[in-house]
DNA sequence: ATAGATTTGTCATACATTGACAAGTCAATC
DNA sequence: GATTGACTTGTCAATGTATGACAAATCTAT
């Protein structure tokens, strides 16, 4: 749960054949560091996503909503119950933000 | 933005004619960081939310649902044009996850 | 002006995250 | 079955972030 990411960047790489070696330099970190990271066992830094983009000839806006959905699915995995509600409520907030800057009110 | 739940406890507070040197003290924190919970400039812990709605007399599961928007909230915050599908995203996860339970898949 | 309530600012420390490394597994090749 | 290369696992120090405690300021009402 909540691995998206990880296992996207690494069906990327393999499908343009680079090793992990390749991409971990790329992004300045070890091997290990990034079969964690594809693995799901360590988040990548935020920052990391546009390394990840480029190296992957990847959408780079894409890869940060994949890794929004993952730290948010994250947060509310101990509570399934009330995820999907807790997720209505904050899209309320943001939609409210979007349109009170528009307007704005803020 | 993503200050509900510091909101909504002061304002349950206030109707409950209640000071914040009562509800800190039963927190077992002090009044300025319940002042600042209230808030938003530091975000409650999520062990102390069973404490809140004991205190505030409110439903235990409302104000965790709260608090978990809030921290959806403030973890997208700066990615506003991405947010909405991004919870998209994680919703579909979550979704996916309680069905897998069910059938036991997982 | 005084007292009580709340807010602001600062700081040490506890806590979690990160990156680096050593050592391990696994698969293919010789 | 030994060697090589790719990847994974485990550990640990270093770094960064969050927390709680405190002093002091502000606000509000009497």
């Amino acid at each position: 749960m909540g691995k998206q990411f990880g296992a996207t960047i690494k069906k990327l790489r393999q499908a343009k054949h680079l090793l992990q070696r390749q991409v971990a330099g790329h992004l300045q970190i070890d091997t290990p560091m990034l079969s964690k990271i594809e693995r799901g066992e360590r988040k990548a830094k935020k920052e990391q996503i546009p390394a990840f983009a480029e190296i992957l000839k990847a959408d780079k806006e894409a890869l940060l909503t994949l890794w929004l959905a993952d730290q948010i699915t994250e947060l509310v995995q101990d509570d399934e119950s009330l995820a999907l509600r807790a997720m209505q409520v904050a899209e309320d907030e943001v939609k409210y933000s979007i349109a009170s800057r528009k307007t704005d009110k803020q």
